[in-house]
DNA sequence: TGTCTCAGCTAAAGCGCTTGAGTGCGAAGA
DNA sequence: TCTTCGCACTCAAGCGCTTTAGCTGAGACA
């Protein structure tokens, strides 16, 4: 074997054309299942180009108007928060399997804040890279919704409470206040009274949508001692938070954390702290993982199934970019799995 | 405000050029830095680029020849070893800091298997997609080099070993061997004489190499009792390989794991097995993370800069698509942070 | 027999960019 | 003064595909 083979050359619709005797035009229409050819010429033309092994050149349709065959997903985390994440690798892996099915690539960006997040969107659409984008983390007073309107670009928001201001959005969301309301339903019958909630970033929607349905709750059943504190969600201020709350001189009963990696730092500072779980306090991660079942108690949590999440999400998308109208559906609300680190409260308490 | 605006036009160069009063050569000329315009021609069509937003197309860079200033990344594995793993989104924040600089985009994909990875580079070549990957995950007897060298795609091994055989690759890699020389050095330092190695895949070329630096450094010690368990990372076979190896007559007095979500999952198990860390076994995992901070006790970890390797191999894999050669580069060993759950062996073990 | 139609195909332009082959012109050299 | 550079710039082709308009020949119909 030569040590430098030159590398092969790709076939184009011009090799077709000639192997098979006919046009590039032919070409075109036979292989885009568009009138114009005869059957038999377009089985002979997809044969030879089978046979070529030939695969459209992406530049090319793109540069023709056929679009770039990608869609966008942009992370805007601080570095510290990426780390021990369960989700978003679930996610993506989600959105992978919906949009290999349709041979649509996924340009993949992490930026530092949503403002480079914009300019990401920004670039991509004058570089003509990607058709369509998946939004994460939507926040309150988001400039992202405005900025794709502006730009035309296709895009379909994940977490995001229904939006009626931008029309021309999709948007994937979970029922984060049923889920918080029946959450709270759980405690309350369990006798819990004081409860904290350890909050993930304070400026995201889905956040101050916990926080206002955790309030909305602990109004109807007159529950005074009921509080939210938000975090970046990094186990540091997960047992930050934990230790100052548990401290307190009437500390909570029970603590609801909004990722498994807080909840489980949460739980080592109780046991640092004397704190048993779930006799002293009851802990739930609104999110479930392999972490949940790693640690002593296990944890309860609310389980969703971020890989479907992704699904729906990437399929939202490709309609979307079929032309279909702009839709809100919502995925199934995330079920609590009560394992052993909930309870009812200790009479004494 | 209309309800929807037609999207906004790109600017293309031939605005510039009718702008700028040039020709549209010499507009790519001014804006490439390449010789042939005045520099105050050069610096009047900037300008005018500037003012109108203008970026180039990729889809016609590429399709001229240029590239298409992207770069792929596939991940082949079992979804349920995507969980929880902090490696990955690390090295692909770093593999980003890197390509955003050089407005290189990154097309990330998932794949099932090796198999499926070659069908993605396969259609990434064939569609003009990429102009390089990085390959992670190498394989012992690893199809990918071949293929890669067969299209002529520049590529990165992240992890690899030096490879001869493929000189157009560039590796990054770590030395494995020497870290885990370094480790049982320290383990035999504290007294202890059977350890086990829970490691990870089989079939990939770190395990391979780190299977066999424990077994040579056991020869050279004359430790018999040594051993290496291959598993799928998971925290499942974490658990039941330590509670098999725990159960054996004579127990382990040290194990190595070779990630940080086994380590925690098997600290978990040897607690439950009323095996006290370090006092009856020690545990060391070969990646650090967050996790290793969140049990008691905090775990003893080999720790590498995950975001430093991907700045690393992304920028080697520049050097590639600008023409330079091949290179192979090491980076630093994993420097060992000694926490709780190494010690001495017990003097009655 | 001549005309019309229409399925099945080809020709050619265009997408936005790069690039090699000119072209015009002022300055330097004979 | 005439030639010769060489700089600054323009022309036009080409990358691989789509798409519109146009062409051809065979059958339908009068």
């Amino acid at each position: 074997m030569p040590a430098k083979r030159p590398a092969a050359r790709r076939p184009t619709m011009k090799d077709i054309a000639r192997r098979a005797g006919v046009s590039e035009s032919a070409v075109s229409f036979a292989l885009n299942d568009r009138p114009g050819v005869s059957e038999i010429t377009r089985d002979r033309v997809r044969r030879v180009a089978e046979q070529l092994g030939w695969r459209p050149s992406t530049a090319a349709r793109a540069l023709s108007g056929e679009g770039a065959a990608t869609v966008g997903f942009v992370l805007a985390r601080p570095a510290h928060t990426l780390g021990v994440d369960s989700f978003f690798l679930q996610l993506v892996s989600g959105i992978q399997e919906v949009l290999a099915g349709r041979h649509l690539g996924l340009l993949f960006q992490v930026a530092r804040d949503v403002k480079d997040e914009c300019a990401v969107y920004r670039r991509w659409w004058a570089e003509h890279r990607v058709d369509g984008v998946l939004v994460v983390d939507p926040r309150t007073d988001d400039p992202r919704p405005d900025l794709l309107d502006e730009l035309g670009l296709p895009a379909v928001v994940i977490g995001g409470a229904p939006d009626e201001r931008h029309p021309g959005l999709s948007t994937v969301w979970a029922d984060d206040a049923g889920a918080m309301a029946a959450l709270v339903d759980g405690l309350h019958a369990l006798g819990h009274r004081r409860i904290v909630h350890i909050a993930g970033l304070p400026d995201l929607a889905h956040t101050e949508r916990r926080i206002r349905a955790l309030r909305a709750e602990a109004g109807r059943r007159g529950l005074g001692e009921v509080e939210s504190v938000t975090t970046d969600y990094s186990d540091a201020e997960g047992a930050a938070v934990t230790r100052r709350v548990l401290e307190a001189p009437t500390p909570p009963t029970a603590l609801i954390y909004d990722n498994d990696v807080m909840a489980v730092a949460g739980v080592a500072v109780a046991a640092e702290l004397g704190f048993s779980v779930p006799a002293d306090v009851s802990v739930v991660a609104w999110e479930d993982s392999a972490l949940c079942r790693m640690v002593k108690p296990w944890l309860s949590a609310l389980s969703r199934d971020s890989v479907e999440f992704g699904r729906t999400a990437a399929t939202e998308l490709t309609a979307l970019l079929d032309g279909g109208p702009a839709r809100t559906v919502r995925v199934p609300v995330p079920r609590l799995i009560e394992r052993d680190s909930t309870g009812a409260v200790r009479p004494s308490a």
